[in-house]
DNA sequence: TTTGAAAAACGAAACTCTTAGTATTTACTC
DNA sequence: GAGTAAATACTAAGAGTTTCGTTTTTCAAA
């Protein structure tokens, strides 16, 4: 019997801490709660449990220094926003790529700096491909 | 007072019955239930649950017809792709499109035949604008 | 070695999401 | 109009998420 797939996927919160802990390679939950922008006031005690949690699901490892744990991720920035990206793709754009940049770059708010770099970005991976 | 700010986001199931709506442009409770995937098996009243939500958060409209609603998107897929992506994009990218593409193109999984036809979009639009 | 402050462990309340059972309404058929 | 099948309305259970209070532990300083 197969197991029920989990989502894999953080919840809102917990990208939240993820992105202060990508930024920071590896923290306490002191060092994540300062990292907060300004009037994110949440008490210590759910710092400590979105970590904990966090550790249940295996996006983190904690290892002990005096009293304290220090957190660290286990998977990569980069990764996750592969993963994230192959989710959407697949759940909101019939898991085609290409449709999915389509509708970025056909939004209007896309400046023509971002449109530019997306340009040299594909031609770079491109040239590697077949040079 | 500021009203608290919703999320504007479709949840799992929410996502599922609107890929269905904008599907069939229009459609009553049964229709979007035998529209969905072999041994998805939801109780009829779950889909009349669901599409009263997605009416409650202003996805779809209803009207009636004899004794049953029919329901229908209020919201284009296409703008629903883009705010999803903008989301995306602000909450892993820090809102830079290019990264976001970057991220994309070096996923070892995007075939040749992607990626080309990513280009072709890119140059496309950028035609556009300046011709 | 007591003690005091900081951290961790534990427990849980409030809320949302997903699913569905029961009750009621609706509109057609006899 | 009464019966019936299908739809809607109402209610709620159970799980997961977010938040935090209380209790216990831990280390260091007096």
């Amino acid at each position: 019997m197969r197991q029920k797939k989990k989502s894999e996927l953080l919840t809102e919160v917990e990208l939240e801490f993820m992105t202060q802990l990508w930024d920071l390679g590896e923290a306490t939950v002191r060092d994540v709660l300062d990292q907060l922008p300004e009037g994110r006031n949440l008490a210590y005690t759910s710092g400590a449990t979105i970590l904990k949690i966090l550790e249940t699901k295996e996006f983190v490892t904690s290892r002990k220094d005096g009293k304290r744990h220090i957190f660290k991720p286990t998977l990569a920035k980069d990764a996750y926003q592969t993963r994230s990206l192959k989710d959407l793709s697949v759940k909101l754009f019939d898991d085609t790529p290409a449709s999915l940049v389509a509708r970025l770059v056909n939004d209007d708010a896309l400046t023509e700096e971002a449109l530019g770099q997306i340009r040299a970005l594909v031609d770079r991976r491109l040239k590697n491909d077949t040079g």
